[in-house]
RNA sequence: GGUCCAUUGGAGAAGCGGCUUAACUCACAUGCCUUUCACGCAUGCAUUCAUGGGUUCGAAUCCCGUAUGGAUCACCA
């Protein structure tokens, strides 16, 4: 017999596929000529990292608008490094920013296609097949290398400043015949499969990258392992098995993968399997110290997609941020078509920087201002309640007491073509409300009211009670002012500031003074939307019995 | 140390040899509007495209070197 069917047969005992087998389990596509199958392929290590919600984005972005198809599969081969439970979190995470696989992994023991299992622990069965011929080919072989052997031969090549790896005469276990490594397998000698590469270091290949184009590289010649000794393939085989047998057409991940290229192009030609586009996206940076750097998630809130959902950021906002920096173009669409969905935009790798872009939170927060001025009243209050329930038990509460008066609260200045936008994420609104309900109002009044110095005790409670006395709520808006003005002249103010600023010495001050009493009483801050509105969403009772009690505790 | 990638204002960027006295958006500053805030409006913010050479009548745009920043060199993905 053959030895190295030999050597594979001592391997691989079980039963497995061929080729032939996988290829005909797994037919090509049936999908429109143009139609990409894109993938996002996630470790279960924690949460969701902005820069992957970023790539996932693209990916899917790709896939449905080409028509084709964007699956997730869970690449889980790390058990050391694997967090329980946080798979089925990525995917809701991506699903609360509106990404949805086409098929795919959907949560532990969840999944939907015809090309799985979508685990990359599932799948033992199909690498080995694969590796069993590349054994039989003579493509890849054992390795009995122990860490030590691997951290001494490092060791050698650092003082020879030599490349670092497992490549030419470093390569020890590939000189090793098929009979030997039979021998040594017997012996029962732990070992590692890798992949036997006939590339040579000096050689360039030309790659093109669907967003950085022409790029030349040294070919590969390090034979990587392919297949660990707890029987899981690596990061680079898997790729290979995978993407080839899910009938992947783009692969879009970040650039730190760039480096690992030659490999990928290596084992997809030895394979003779037809490559797929690369498409190396531009990772997130963030400016620390002056530096640039990668957006960690140790280092960085805003690593994790979580903060902005944990925060109430508008999921619309920001992924309207993800697109600006993702198509350098997609601004100035937007600013054309200020209605359109964004499933409207044609996203092209073309229009991608080369560099990553600095992850901007003012800007961020714009959008979202933007996003949330924007929404109607219904919608916003539905929003805001919908996270709150998630994350804001205070607000929760509040809302639930009386849903009518929360909508009217938030209603102020909004739907009209310039509405206010003071809220960038629903973790704004509390603060800004609370004043509106009673059991608050109490608890914020303990401290003294900070009226303006300037003016006595005795002015302000002038001007609390002429106003008292004076005021109006089924008043037009302008009516109201009209009163409000009579009240500042009545006690000594100027009707408005123009003329204060003539004469300041005759006056005490103007209606702006005035009214800002009124709004330190009433909201117990020194700004609020317009004081109109707030004072007739909490009623004229309850302003009465405000004044009243401020007229009280100033006596 | 090797290899690869990048470099236009505080940030995202447009620009692809003459139309650029470098578009647009965000941030920032000032002013206007205004009862506060927010909104809105107006104006300002790179004499210059990391840097040094070269090509050219002409360069942010083409070529070469240098510097700086980033990524990567695992039985991690």
């Amino acid at each position: 017999m053959n030895k190295y069917v030999e050597l594979a047969n001592l391997i691989f005992q079980e039963d497995l596929y061929s080729i032939e087998e996988l290829e005909a389990k797994y037919p090509k596509r049936d999908l429109p000529v143009g139609a990409y199958v894109t993938r996002f392929a996630p470790s279960p290590t924690g949460f969701l990292h902005t820069g992957s919600l970023f790539a996932a984005l693209i990916s899917s972005k790709f896939a449905y608008q080409s028509y084709g198809v964007f699956f997730i599969r869970l690449e889980d081969t790390d058990q050391k490094r694997e967090i329980a439970g946080s798979g089925a979190s990525l995917v809701s995470q991506l699903a609360a920013f509106g990404v949805y696989p086409h098929e795919g992994y959907l949560g532990d023991n969840l999944e939907k296609g015809n090309y799985g299992p979508y685990v990359q622990s599932k799948r033992a069965k199909i690498y080995k097949s694969v590796i069993k011929q590349m054994i039989i080919n003579n493509q890849a072989y054992p390795c009995f290398c122990s860490a030590d052997d691997l951290s001494a031969m490092r060791k050698q090549q650092d003082e020879r400043k030599e490349n670092f790896g497992y490549y030419g005469e470093y390569a020890k276990c590939s000189k090793l015949s098929p009979e030997e490594a039979i021998e040594k397998i017997k012996n029962g000698e732990p070992y590692v499969l890798r992949f036997r590469s006939t590339g040579d270091y000096h050689n360039k290949i030309v790659v093109n990258d669907a967003i950085r184009g022409r790029i030349e590289i040294a070919q590969n010649d390090q034979h990587i392992v392919i297949l660990k000794s707890d029987g899981l393939p690596t990061y680079h085989f898997a790729h290979l098995v995978d993407d080839h047998f899910m009938r992947t057409t783009h692969i879009t991940r970040g650039e730190e993968w760039l480096p690992s290229l030659p490999v990928h192009i290596e084992l997809f030609e030895a394979m003779g399997w037809q490559k797929p586009t690369y498409a190396h996206l531009p990772v997130i940076m963030k400016l620390d110290n002056g530096n640039r750097r990668k957006l960690s998630k140790r280092k960085d809130l805003e690593a994790a997609v979580s903060y902005f959902l944990e925060q109430g950021y508008p999921v619309d906002g920001f992924l309207e941020y993800l697109f600006t920096i993702a198509n350098s173009n997609f601004e100035a669409w937007r600013d054309e078509f200020k209605d359109l969905s964004r499933d409207e935009f044609k996203m092209s790798f073309d229009k991608m920087s080369l560099d990553g872009a600095l992850f901007d939170l003012a800007k961020i927060q714009n959008l979202c201002k933007e996003k949330l001025g924007h929404m109607n009243t219904k919608e916003f209050a539905n929003s805001a309640y919908t996270w709150a329930k998630e994350y804001n038990e205070e607000l929760k509460a509040l809302i639930e007491r009386d849903y009518d008066y929360f909508s009217q609260i938030v209603s102020i200045e909004r739907e009209k073509e310039n509405p206010r936008k003071d809220y960038e994420k629903f973790s704004d609104i509390l603060p800004l409300i609370k004043f509106f309900y009673d059991d608050h109002y109490e608890s914020m009044k303990q401290d003294a009211l900070l009226f303006n110095e300037n003016l006595s005790k005795e002015t302000i409670i002038k001007v609390l009670e002429t106003y008292l006395a004076k005021y109006d709520l089924n008043l037009t808006e302008e009516d109201w002012f009209a009163v409000m003005k009579e009240v500042a002249v009545e006690c000594g103010f100027a009707a408005t500031p123009k003329e204060f600023k003539k004469n300041k010495e005759a006056f005490l001050g103007h209606v702006g003074d005035v009214a800002a009493i009124l709004r330190i009483v009433v909201t117990l801050r020194m700004q609020s939307p317009n004081l109109y509105y707030v004072m007739k969403i909490i009623g004229k009772d309850r302003v009465d019995a405000r004044i009243k009690n401020a007229i009280e505790s100033l006596k």
